[in-house]
RNA sequence: UCCUGAGUAGCUCAGCUGGUUAGAGCAUCUGACUGUUAAUCAGAGGGUCGGGGGUUCAAGUCCCUCCUCAGGAGCCA
């Protein structure tokens, strides 16, 4: 047998109570009593009091012991114990301590610190508790998505992320020169890719990372996020609907699940997020212009640098969030507006055949403040169609040759969807900043680390 | 890009209408302690008050300018 499948963790400490075993770790805290030492000992897998006693160690091994300081790399052998007094329930009664590497100054106290500071030692900061849980809860929430895809008949099917042309022909992409053939962008999303792999597969997702370059500073934008997006051949915007009622259900379950210690450590309300069950809210958008109608919630315009408010909200008209959110706040589960204006959404999504001015689209906004969690529609199958919004668009038709194409040859309708990772787990953790759930955040201001 | 706010010790902050040698808590270092959970007690070190310029007898404090950062709008997932 290999040797690391014997390395023992702290998360499987429960099943060894009572034998002589060795820990690998960190330094998380210590505090010294004379003749007895605290040692409270990381290793990723969760945290355990180790006690050195003067009487049952040799003098070398105690001032190994006094020597050590937080986040000094050592490896403890002991006797586990269960234990009332100490966190955790266990501890390690140590007989060996051999230190690592002894850290000297490590600047995360464990007092409080300002956001910046932290966000400038995310190379560290990842070590906290709080840190590590909401890690662990991405890492659930990730599995989720791929085990409910995987389990469902849909293939991963990678898209590219360098692209000759801006795939919605909206947002500010970054550049880089590509050898001999001009500009490149980084993706903003794969799905005309995932339309070219749906009509090959049947039923396909791509997950990956996605840029935008947008100048954006609020506390839900990244410049770099991941995205899962799903894309099926023969459906329709209600099975696209369906399919992400699904899927977000099932994440949200499999992370209450899997993760009652994370959610726990995070102190988040779990009795909220055990509601998250089929069926969510559905309403149009023209219903959801009626609500804001009803309670005097205005579009807020900036005219010449003012902001002004205009009463009613005109329809036609995209949400912000001060709508989104009047709009969530008589729903306690996730809710899906649905069938925008077509001028207020992308080229490529197919007008309801009822009602020429809307576009079969729709977005999935969370409670909780949680915002826009999903984006997707069902897409226009016409080459005649799309080609008139493409020109409608001012988007070059060369670059969409072979998006159109797709059209030509055995059109089906189809739909899609791309489901935020990172708004995702913001959700589900609770946690206050976009940046936290992301082990290394990229933002307008901050590159590094 | 626009609006608002903030930069004082390693960290979190206080510092009033300008006025002696710029403060606290924590962290660090030294010492005491067999049950600590952000231990406690005693002592020590630690500052170009974001940079530059100006007003003044005197500037952390007032004025100008630049820089850095934060979060709100817009954009969106």
């Amino acid at each position: 047998m290999s040797r690391y499948k014997s390395y023992l963790t702290i998360e499987d400490l429960h099943k060894v109570v009572g034998e002589e075993i060795t820990l690998r770790g960190w330094v998380f805290n210590t505090t010294g009593k004379g003749k007895l030492q605290f040692i409270l000992l990381r290793d990723g897998t969760g945290v355990v009091q180790c006690v050195v006693f003067k009487g049952n160690v040799n003098e070398e091994t105690f001032e190994a012991g006094k020597s050590l300081t937080q986040e000094s790399s050592v490896i403890i052998t002991g006797k586990v114990k269960a234990e009332e007094r100490a966190p955790g329930g266990f501890e390690i009664d140590v007989t060996g301590l051999q230190a690592v590497q002894i850290a000297k100054d490590y600047p995360i106290t464990p007092k409080e610190h300002g956001d910046a500071f932290l966000i400038e030692h995310r190379h560290l900061w990842l070590r906290s508790s709080r840190q590590n849980a909401i890690m662990r809860v991405r890492a659930a929430v990730i599995k989720a998505i791929r085990d409910f895809f995987d389990g469902n008949g849909f293939k991963l099917m990678d898209s590219p992320l360098l692209t000759p042309n801006a795939c919605e022909g909206t947002s500010t992409l970054f550049e880089t020169e590509y050898f001999d053939l001009g500009k490149a962008y980084l993706s903003q999303s794969g799905q005309l890719y995932a339309e070219a792999s749906a009509l090959a597969l049947g039923k396909v997702y791509t997950f990956g990372p996605t840029f935008r370059a947008e100048r954006s500073k609020t506390r839900k934008h990244l410049t770099e996020f991941w995205m899962v997006e799903p894309e099926m051949a023969y459906f329709d915007l209600d099975d696209d609907m369906d399919l992400a009622e699904d899927l977000v259900e099932y994440i949200v379950q499999f992370c209450l699940k899997t993760c009652t210690k994370e959610l726990a450590i995070l102190e988040r309300d779990t009795t909220f997020l055990e509601k998250i069950k089929r069926p969510f809210y559905r309403i149009s958008y023209s219903e959801a212009v009626d609500y804001l109608h009803k309670n005097n919630i205005p579009l807020k315009k900036k005219v010449d640098g003012q902001e002004v408010d205009i009463l009613p909200f005109p329809w036609g008209e995209d949400f912000g969030t001060v709508q989104e959110e009047a709009i969530m706040e008589q729903f306690d589960k996730p809710c899906i507006i649905h069938r925008y204006p077509t001028e207020a959404k992308a080229f490529y999504m197919k007008r309801d055949p009822e009602n020429s001015k809307v576009v079969l689209a729709m977005d999935m906004i969370g409670p909780e403040k949680a915002g826009e969690l999903i984006g997707g529609s069902q897409r226009e199958d016409d080459y005649d169609a799309l080609m008139k919004r493409i020109k409608e668009n001012d988007l070059p038709v060369e670059a969409f040759q072979w998006y159109l194409d797709l059209r030509k040859y055995g059109s089906v309708p189809h739909s899609g969807f791309g489901l935020g990772v990172e708004r995702t787990v913001k959700w589900i953790t609770g946690a206050s900043h976009i940046r936290e759930v992301i082990p290394f955040p990229r933002m307008i201001y901050r590159i590094v680390p």
